[in-house]
DNA sequence: CTAGGGTTAG
């Protein structure tokens, strides 16, 4: 501390500037005259004060002259260069400090070798790397780091492997970088066991990166448990577990780890409340999601952040609030327009989809595959056929975008609806992609609706050959094999089902109130007040009965999945959530259920009929799509 | 001079 404020004292006495260094060059073999003296004392002055264009004059100026300066001022100029992002005088610096058979040293090299990642340039850093005598940690490490965030991950690997074997050490630069280039289990296991023989595990850089990557493999076990071992905890370490929490559709434990983050003293940044609100996303927790949008107001510059915002909203039903974050945001890209279309899709809301896509197309943001995704999800919905197809057939040449499966998908929905089920499955013989279990579960899902006996069996044959763990379509197929008289057909699924230990999952509905979530469990009684809940059911469905409402007993071909208990079918969970609802929130508030299996039939019209009689909105979102029930009808249409 | 975390569909 001394030695510097005396060397402030004798800079400012001398009114010189401090970062200026003392030694000025590093001399050619030639004579160098007084006058390229101050020519190399204007060139490191003009560095130093980041003026690039004079910089360069004068860097010809001493390239004339033979004479070169020294490294520290040549990493100022290329740091200058990269600011700016000045390539071209990048590489002039490049090559002054390569002429005349000059040769940098490895700490210069390593900046221009980093210039050139910086710039993208692989190949330029490649061939700089290959030329270079002399290779440090550094060296190795910009190389890996740079085939790493290009995705190459073979080459990051390799490189690693080449860097041990000419005997450098890597450090936790090199491990935090090359861990993001592990393809599998094996070569992350091995990594992380030499991070641990060298005791590198405790710099949080690759702590975080080991989680992350666990996370990114869905190793989430392993990724807590390098979490669990912290001893000195860092905010990004906390956004790395719970990011692998949230985007592995764990988002309890994402907010768990939240709560605990903010109880151990670290504010949430941009990244912890993405994460959290992808979280809220997936369970369904619009309250909750409401709670974090105040902290979002901290950050509303940041797009990402925004974005999942704006999904939060969507896939949890609140559409008012999609459209409110949706208008102010000061930015919007192709992600904001695509998770508003499909929101509004997804919500029944498909002339106002459309519409939005037409705004998104004024406003200059070119859609991408998942933005004509939302648009024929949204053709589809509304049986708006004809645009539809015109929207799948023109993509290529509208957009640029090969239709890929999901595209497909679309479309056989699209057919399906309109019940141009020949036109479908020509399509699926059609695509020039393999058809996977969901394009077959589309094409499913419009035999049932269309009661197209054989061709349904087709389908559910070919989806149980690409997912054999689909107990859903075992169920349906065994169901329309009794409805056609063929016990043995049925009891050959039964078997099958058993021989391969499949058990149908239970139904489940969950409801939010009050901050407080509430799950609904077929053949579960476990709930506080189930008691009242079970004698509000009975008084209601007596109610509707006398409206003429029948409980549909007969599931087949109706319900794809459903809760398949037939005898318990009014104490499906959806319909226990609902009247959950019914009991706790105002009148004037919508009813959202969230499910983990499809709904069934009569549920289905179970929540038709009590939206027009008690005159409640009642949303609910399925796997696969939303259902929004409003006087007695359904934003689905009746088609699911 | 070299390093870590977040957004749309499926």
């Amino acid at each position: 501390m001394k030695a510097i404020s005396k060397l402030k004292n004798m800079a400012s006495s001398a009114s010189l500037s401090l970062s200026r260094p003392f030694s000025i060059a590093t001399f050619g073999s030639r004579y160098v005259s007084a006058g390229s003296f101050s020519l190399l004392d204007e060139f490191t002055n003009f560095c130093y004060q980041r003026d690039l264009p004079r910089a360069m004059k004068a860097m010809d100026a001493i390239q004339r002259h033979g004479i070169w300066a020294d490294s520290i001022t040549y990493s100022e100029l290329i740091k200058c260069c990269l600011a700016r992002g000045a390539l071209k005088e990048g590489k002039l610096v490049h090559n002054h400090v390569f002429s005349n058979g000059h040769r940098p040293n490895t700490f210069l090299t390593n900046i221009l070798l980093n210039m050139y990642v910086r710039f993208s340039l692989l190949d330029e850093a490649r061939a700089l790397f290959d030329q270079m005598p002399e290779r440090n940690v550094v060296t190795w490490t910009t190389m890996i780091s740079a085939y790493s965030n290009a995705k190459l991950n073979d080459k990051a690997l390799e490189f690693l492997i080449q860097m041990l074997r000419e005997g450098v050490m890597p450090n936790m630069f090199t491990y935090s970088s090359v861990l993001r280039a592990c393809n599998g289990l094996s070569n992350l296991r091995q990594l992380h066991s030499s991070i641990l023989k060298v005791g590198l595990e405790s710099d949080v850089f690759v702590r975080s990166a080991l989680i992350d990557i666990y996370s990114k493999l869905g190793e989430l076990h392993d990724a807590q448990g390098v979490f669990n071992e912290m001893v000195t905890g860092d905010l990004v370490v906390w956004n790395s577990i719970i990011g692998g929490f949230a985007q592995n559709t764990d988002g309890d434990e994402a907010l768990y780890l939240y709560k605990s983050m903010k109880r151990a003293g670290f504010p949430p940044d941009q990244s912890t409340l993405t994460s959290v609100l992808r979280a809220c996303t997936g369970l369904a927790l619009l309250e909750l999601g409401r709670q974090v949008h105040v902290h979002v107001l901290k950050f509303d510059r940041d797009l990402i952040l925004n974005n999942a915002l704006l999904d939060m909203y969507c896939k949890c039903g609140g559409l008012e609030d999609a459209n409110y974050v949706f208008t102010r945001m000061l930015e919007k890209d192709v992600i904001s327009w695509s998770t508003m279309i499909a929101g509004l899709a997804q919500n029944g809301f498909s002339r106002e989809a459309l519409n939005l896509f037409q705004s998104m197309k004024e406003s200059g943001v070119k859609p991408n595959y998942i933005t004509i995704l939302g648009v024929l999800f949204a053709c589809s919905h509304a049986g708006l056929v004809e645009d539809g197809w015109y929207y799948f057939q023109s993509m290529k040449k509208l957009f640029g975008i090969d239709p890929g499966r999901e595209h497909y998908g679309c479309i056989i929905d699209l057919l399906g609806r309109a019940g141009k089920l020949d036109q479908a499955i020509k399509l699926i013989q059609e695509m020039d992609c393999e058809a996977d279990a969901v394009t077959w579960r589309t094409l499913l899902g419009a035999c049932r609706v269309h009661r197209k006996v054989d061709l349904a069996i087709h389908a559910a044959k070919q989806v149980l050959k690409l997912d054999p763990e689909d107990a859903g379509t075992y169920i349906l197929l065994s169901n329309i094999y009794a409805n056609s008289q063929r016990w043995d057909d049925v009891a050959e699924v039964r078997m099958t089902m058993k021989a391969r230990g499949i058990r149908k999952e239970p139904g489940c509905s969950w409801i939010e109130v009050n901050k407080k979530i509430h799950a609904f469990i077929l053949g579960d009684s476990s709930h506080p007040q189930i008691d009242e809940i079970n004698r509000q059911l009975n008084q209601l469905i007596h109610r509707l009965m006398g409206l003429g409402y029948v409980p549909d007993t007969n599931f087949v071909l109706q319900d794809l999945e459903g809760e398949q208990r037939e005898d318990s079918l009014r104490y499906h969970s959806e319909k226990l959530a609902i009247i959950y609802g019914m009991m706790t929130l105002s009148r004037e508030k919508t009813i959202r259920i969230r499910k983990n299996i499809r709904i069934c039939g009569d549920c289905h019209i179970f929540a038709k009929l009590i939206s027009k009689m008690e005159q409640r909105t009642v949303v609910i979102r399925d796997p696969i799509r939303y259902h929004h029930f409003q006087n007695g009808l359904c934003s689905c249409g009746d088609y699911w």
